[in-house]
RNA sequence: GCGGGCGUGGCGGAAUGGUAGACGCCGGGGACUUAAAAUCCCCUGGGCAUUGCCCGUGUGGGUUCAAGUCCCACCGCCCGCACCA
């Protein structure tokens, strides 16, 4: 073979139409192959992929090749999450169609991902905002509607008064728009709901037969469903009413000093209509965003509203306050504050001279110890707490509600944190909801026959607002029930919709339904789905919902839709910047000098300041740019980089020397690749035993994404085969480090493969077989320590008794040494591990 | 604020409770070369040092023959919080 020097520029687009020409990663719906689904979380199309992205669609990319490998019928699809604001916002500052920019984008980031070499299934492509994709979903949407799990209610959205407009979360900053710079104002909307809180329980549960998710995961979803099991009851109020209150704390009742509804409860509303310092109070809490983390950290405020309420045991009047920490969505919208022992309480009393008493202490003699700046929410016995004194918190819960039952004031309740599902939106560019308001029949279903709903083409996106209620045609229709003059709704789904279920389009894509759902069954559920920590709760258990309610409705037949769930960490880079005029200002890597002491501006040679290593973002200009690195050292060193070094989990720091090193690697392998000799003879029995030990440990890597470490075992076993005599077992060596390097650097492995004269594509190649015999070590190190310290090895055949190894041990120079003449009182043998001597 | 996570050499990291730093990057020294690039070899946690010894996994405690790993408290950073995707 020649000397020359691996060229990526001819080879890797050579390979790429080799794949594409022998159809390898086209998935068979007949096969009878055991079956692998690999997804990647889908891409936002904006236009570029982000270097983050290629290492998610790597990690898939390596595992659907291997799996390919060792005997799988691999799914492994690509689509794009198409509808979305950034379309709207590119719409209103290029004056482009959101479609169009759309669609634009779609064909750049193909052709980006295609120059990766992914062995993707590209004839199952799908694009969110095409309505041959969501006509399925406004389908799907009114099956459910048809089920009962679709309705309408009044909820707040954030409006700008001066653009007209609602805003998202995003755009909301400091309490103000982020274009007019207005402040915002909540306001009510009627809006459709799914009923998530219909499987809240089932969400639940199902979450313990997901063994291969991360209990990171598992955890976080568990709090956001948030199953509580309390006290509901009612208060009675000095004028009279009765006020309902939910708590899960009913251990703390004697310790209440005071009660608070929501700015919205009818309580509220009540007294505000007589008083007009109530008014404005809770006006002004409908300013300023809608988040909870907004509501949550903005500074306690109460408005006294003068009415008392009547504590069930001790008959003790509570002042009534009105509170912006009180949420209207979680129980009953009113709340008893018991200071002492919640924080956000504790806070409000402090502010507002309430009195905060101990209920709760480690111990009974603890019944006055003072509160030290903070409420104490954890476990102990009830102190001052009349009938409860002296019993556990948790009895003291099961005591009050027992009580509360028997005098018939409340009853224990379970309540759940989460909330039903908001789907509509106020904007142009996303799924419209497929129904139709008539004056005289309601809310009408547009029939299945008239589906899709598709969106108007002809939109001016300059103008604020929604485009598609001022369209001067698109809403005006005729009623599908009486046939009278009615209008569309002008809601578009939530683009969490559409990522519910495109994995099921995947699987199974018939033209005149959404799926087929013995095909779905054929594939589902995703083997492995890899996507950003980002999307622990919202996406994943929308679509875990979806899988559930279609299930529930009969259209579907998958219990769980992603069976094993990995999230990897961003990708980082150092900053450069410098000081002017009081503000840092950044540098792209491309205008840096990057030395051993520091970074210098290649402009004009004065240095720059290297940051911290922070997730990319354009704003702080620490981006690169997968096609420019592509172009540089080719797609195999990128995919290399994106697998070296950092745990897939974490967060991979870019570095130009990291590449380079990449680079050199690719063709170090190229020059062993060149040293394999067919007819050589002879065997390497340590060689053979190393092979057999990387490919089995490769393998387990790959298979739990560990890919950093697998990374590191081919850099061993190149190692090895480079200093090896030539040999048989050489060459099988060299071939060895070619098949388990394929997943990762494909076109490189393949153009190997060709020049030790193999034939045809090392891409529907097997993985090499182990044997078993051979990944046993016939000798072993054992450590011998004095008092836990290292004092010396042992070089001993493996299985050596206990009682040799502490002769071998106490034989030890050194350890004698150790041991300074003290007598040895007790020994420990690990087998094959160590021998520890307690003197 | 609430929920979740992470923290080991100059850097990325490895390590079923059992030899801390595998592997890679950076750096240093050498070989080859007229020279450079490329490549190859050696060294590379800190301190003291004559064989060796001491210290060391964010900080402070604890459990254990043995702790990066288990427990408690704290510090720092990151992610999510329901209309960003």
């Amino acid at each position: 073979m020649s000397e020359t020097r691996f060229d990526p520029s001819q080879a890797d687009g050579r390979w790429q139409r080799a794949w594409n020409d022998a159809q390898c990663f086209r998935a068979d719906d007949s096969s009878t192959k055991p079956r692998a689904y690999v997804l990647e979380m889908f891409p936002y199309p904006s236009g570029r992929i982000h270097i983050g992205h290629v290492r998610n669609y790597t990690m898939g990319d390596v595992l659907a090749r291997y799996k390919a490998m060792t005997g799988h019928e691999v799914l492994h699809p690509m689509g794009w999450d198409a509808f979305g604001m950034p379309a709207e916002n590119a719409a209103i500052e290029k004056g482009v169609h959101p479609g169009a920019w759309t669609y634009q984008n779609i064909a750049n980031m193909k052709a980006q991902l295609q120059r990766l070499g992914f062995a993707l299934d590209w004839s199952r492509e799908v694009a969110t905002c095409d309505p041959s994709y969501y006509g399925h979903e406004q389908a799907l949407f009114l099956d459910l509607y048809a089920g009962g799990l679709v309705y309408r209610k009044e909820s707040a959205v954030n409006w700008d008064p001066v653009d007209q407009t609602v805003l998202a979360n995003e755009q909301v900053i400091d309490g103000r728009g982020w274009r007019s710079g207005a402040l915002v104002e909540k306001r009510k909307l009627s809006q459709w709901f799914l009923k998530i809180t219909d499987f809240a329980q089932e969400l639940l549960d199902g979450l313990g037969s997901l063994e291969h998710w991360p209990e990171k995961v598992k955890l976080m979803q568990e709090n956001w469903i948030g199953k509580s099991q309390g006290l509901q009851f009612a208060f009675t109020l000095s004028d009279g009413e009765k006020l309902e209150v939910y708590t899960t704390r009913p251990d703390t009742i004697f310790g209440a000093s005071f009660v608070a509804v929501a700015a919205d409860h009818p309580v509220a509303q009540k007294v505000a209509a007589e008083n007009a310092d109530a008014q404005a109070f809770i006006e002004k809490c409908r300013e300023g965003g809608t988040t909870a983390a907004e509501l949550e950290t903005a500074e306690k405020l109460g408005f006294d509203t003068g009415l008392t309420a009547k504590h069930p045991f001790t008959g003790a009047d509570l002042p009534l306050y009105i509170a912006n920490f009180v949420l209207m969505d979680y129980g009953t919208g009113a709340i008893m504050a018991v200071p002492g022992h919640d924080q956000r309480d504790f806070d409000f009393a402090t502010k507002y001279g309430l009195p905060i008493t101990r209920v709760v202490a480690p111990s009974a003699a603890d019944a006055d110890k003072p509160f030290a700046g903070e409420a104490e929410a954890g476990d102990g016995v009830c102190v001052n707490s009349g009938f409860l004194d002296g019993m556990s918190v948790a009895d003291a819960k099961a005591s009050v509600i027992a009580r509360a039952e028997g005098e018939g004031w409340g009853e224990g309740k379970t309540v759940w944190r989460l909330r039903d599902w908001g789907v509509s939106r106020q904007r142009y560019w996303g799924t419209p909801i497929p129904f139709i308001h008539c004056p005289s029949c309601g809310v009408v279903p547009v029939p299945k026959g008239q589906l899709p709903v598709t969106l108007p083409e002809d939109v001016d996106m300059s103008i604020p607002g929604n485009p598609l209620v001022r369209h001067p045609t698109w809403k005006h229709v005729d009623c599908p029930a009486c046939g009278g003059a009615a209008e569309r709704e002008t809601d578009t789904l939530d683009t969490f919709v559409d990522s519910s279920w495109y994995f099921l389009r995947f699987a199974s894509q018939p033209a005149d339904r959404p799926f087929d759902p013995e095909e779905v069954a054929r594939w589902m559920p995703v083997q492995q789905y890899i996507g950003g920590i980002e999307h622990a709760i919202l996406h994943l258990l929308y679509a875990r919902f979806w899988t559930r309610a279609l299930k529930a409705i009969g259209k579907l037949d998958v219990a769980e839709p992603f069976a094993q769930l990995f999230t990897q960490g961003m990708v980082t880079h150092e900053t450069y910047s410098r000081e002017e005029d009081g503000r840092p200002v950044y540098f792209s890597p491309g205008e840096i000098e990057r030395g051993a002491e520091g970074a210098v501006l290649k402009d004009d040679g004065k240095p720059v300041e290297i940051g911290r290593v922070i997730k990319m973002s354009k704003s702080k200009k620490n981006v690169v740019d997968p096609d420019e690195i592509v172009a540089k050292y080719g797609a195999d060193a990128v995919r290399w980089f994106m697998l070296s070094d950092s745990p897939p989990e974490r967060d991979l720091p870019w570095s130009e020397a990291g590449i380079e090193g990449c680079w050199r690697f690719v063709q170090r392998l190229w020059r062993l690749f060149g040293q394999y000799d067919a007819t050589a003879t002879g065997q390497d029995k340590a060689l053979d035993r190393k092979v057999h030990q990387t490919v089995a440990a490769v393998a387990d890597d790959i298979e739990a994404l560990s890919f950093n470490k697998a990374v590191a075992r081919i850099y061993e076993l190149t190692s090895a085969a480079e200093k090896a005599a030539p040999s048989a077992s050489r060459s099988n060596a060299i071939r060895a480090v070619l098949l388990l390097a394929s997943p990762m650097m494909p076109h490189l492995a393949e153009e190997g493969w060709a020049a030790i004269g193999e034939t045809g594509l090392v891409a529907e190649a097997d993985w090499p077989e182990v044997d078993p015999a051979l990944l046993v070590e016939d000798e072993v190190t054992v450590a011998v320590q004095v008092k836990g310290k290292l004092r010396d090895t042992l070089t001993v055949a493996k299985g050596t008794s206990k009682e040799e190894l502490e002769a071998l041990a106490l034989a030890s120079e050194k350890v004698q040494r150790a041991l300074d003449g003290a007598e040895v009182r007790k020994v420990i043998v690990v087998p094959d591990r160590l021998v520890n001597l307690v003197a």
